[in-house]
DNA sequence: GGATTTTTGAGGTACGCACCTCAAAACTTC
DNA sequence: GAAGTTTTGAGGTGCGTACCTCAAAAATCC
């Protein structure tokens, strides 16, 4: 049996009540008594009862998770994947609430978060640009002790408790190798495709990715960012105009979004399957360019992990517990069609669980 | 609030007592009353508290994880992945015990299983190749109400509740585009090694491997299996046999175990950093063979998810509640230097839980 | 050493649920 | 409609913890 609260109260030679006052932080407990205690919680291995302990408490987690407001699939596959987290998590006394903010307002951001802390919210899984609101934003939260986290793009200079994601320039180099060693012994040209190089990662990314073909892969030229700023008909114009201009063109590297339209175009120019295409983030575009061929590879990100993580971290620093580092950690996944993972539909997660009727 | 079986008692209109009939499949309901009940908890979206069921049931799951006593570092590292998911489960009330088996002596696996069910053993995660004898075994089990996962390695003709582990055809598939694609353009000829072919983790691969390379890269031809059975040295003679007669050795693929004797024939050979060299399973081993560059890539499952994933399910099975198949996945991870994840040194995962102190 | 403050103990209630008993109520059956 | 059976209700206890109150004991101060 495991060893209770009692327990620890029998072995120190002090009441219940004492026990309780140490175990949470209560005043009024002599240093030398507290010692007793805490030697004894070691001696029996003591280890809360976290389910009583909530269950005592009856403590319910409120989390919201903030996203910007752009139409992409990518963002979709994040939203729903937290949502699917948020229904499993029902069952540990978890809700979560999705919010998507307007992108290209900061102030509106800021003001849903100051307008969280007031809902009784006490965590919050967080993906936006660094700016200087936000990371005033943020410390009032963590001051009012709601736990932050940053998700997919990370906010180093802030006092966000943890980030939930990958690291995007290791993201980059991995792409960068696939490219090369796809492309092993050719010389050539390689375009790269990005919907804006100034959110962070997508920067990110291009400097791994930079470095090692730079590094490893001399004869491959890789040319100048393609910058889409959301609009597809800049972007197909924008490949028509390079392609014109990079006769050796073999290799096509999509930073984040604008797989759809690149698809299109790439097929318009005839260049579908002559070149080596290498994406990120699996949504349901790029997973069918992958099986169809049209994409060679992709660096993603489990997101179904990753909605799950952020969750378990909140609610972990939620009750100041520690979090399971190795479980944590988000791994830079690569795909190709051979190890494309299975689609699971999740119909529903959710179901009125049976008790044991065996013995 | 979340609603509870008060809640389902008042609007079924019935007392505590006939709910709590109902909800645990106790006799001596009308069917009526069971309808109106549930027509109530579906009304009211009622969800179980599980933890506070399970602590009223004062319910501890004990599981055993079955495991053959071959001295490799993939099997030592999913005993390590395996006792840190334990460690980490207690918090939930969960008890792991591996153990190992005689790997030769089917008798003795039998024998370790029918013991089990006596110690009170609720669920049990087995690896372990598929003999008629364990068939029979795990029939026994499952009809004493154990849940069985297999771990690792399938056992389909069983009654197992579930598989944790890859689809090792893909793993194969996967194994063979990176090779074919590493040596793209390039005619010549690929080493296969593994320890044993006995084992059907081993054959499928193979049969994915060769699938892949016979359909995509017809340049290339796949020599027959070396298998080591044990011996490092027999493994080191074949090797330098075989690459006397195959003057166009381009790439090695090693199926299982034997990456360490590997390495070493390859210095002696002079062929290190000239052939493609792709392996599977991560262990200290062939990480740093990853980090120095005599591996490109490695196959993998990551053995903590596949530990955690292990206990998870049959925590689930126990408690006869489904299970999130979107979680519970496997992937098959692709792993370079570029995006070998960080190690984590996780010195103790559990410590004493500190209350939330903020409001 | 008496008054004051601090520390400790004993006990209770609650959280949401499982599981038990006993009696009352509602149905059957002839 | 009386005797039997089945179904339902009321109530209690316990799981391990949190949090509260009040009084007793111990330490500290002047």
């Amino acid at each position: 049996m495991r060893p209770t609260v009692n327990d620890i109260a029998r072995e120190a030679g002090v009441s219940l009540a004492t026990v309780d006052r140490v175990l949470n932080d209560r005043p009024g407990v002599r240093p030398k008594t507290v010692q007793a205690v805490t030697d004894a919680i070691e001696r029996i291995g003591y280890v809360r009862d976290l389910a009583a302990a909530n269950l005592a408490r009856s403590r319910s987690y409120r989390i919201a998770c903030l996203l910007p407001d752009t139409q992409s699939q990518f963002l979709a596959t994040i939203e729903q994947a937290v949502n699917e987290a948020a229904a499993a998590a029902v069952v540990s006394r978890t809700e979560v609430e999705t919010l998507r903010f307007p992108a290209e307002d900061p102030h509106a951001l800021v003001a849903m978060l100051a307008g969280l802390q007031a809902q009784g919210i006490s965590g919050v899984a967080i993906m936006a640009p660094e700016t200087p609101h936000l990371r005033d934003a943020i410390r009032a939260l963590r001051q009012a002790g709601v736990a932050v986290v940053a998700l997919v793009s990370d906010l180093p200079n802030t006092e966000r408790d943890h980030f939930v994601g990958i690291d995007n320039v290791a993201a980059g180099r991995t792409a960068g190798v696939l490219m090369g060693r796809f492309l092993s012994g050719n010389c050539g040209q390689i375009m790269v495709v990005a919907q804006s190089l100034l959110s962070r990662d997508a920067l990110e990314r291009r400097r791994g990715f930079d470095a090692v073909v730079q590094a490893e892969y001399p004869d491959l030229e890789v040319l100048q960012t393609l910058e889409a700023h959301g609009s597809p008909d800049l972007l197909r114009r924008a490949v028509f105009e390079m392609s014109r201009h990079a006769p050796r063109l073999r290799g096509i590297y999509v930073l984040g979004s604008g797989h759809r339209v690149l698809g299109a175009a790439l097929a318009d120019l005839g260049l579908e399957g002559r070149v080596v295409v290498i994406g990120h983030e699996m949504t349901p575009h790029t997973r069918a360019a992958l099986q169809a061929g049209t994409i060679d590879a992709l660096v993603t990100q489990n997101t179904g992990h990753l909605a799950r993580s952020a969750l378990r971290v909140l609610r972990a620093k939620i009750d100041r517990v520690p979090i399971d580092e190795g479980q944590e950690q988000i791994r830079i996944d690569i795909v190709l069609r051979e190890n494309l993972p299975q689609i699971i539909d999740d119909a529903s997660p959710i179901a009125r669980p049976k008790p044991d009727e065996a013995a």
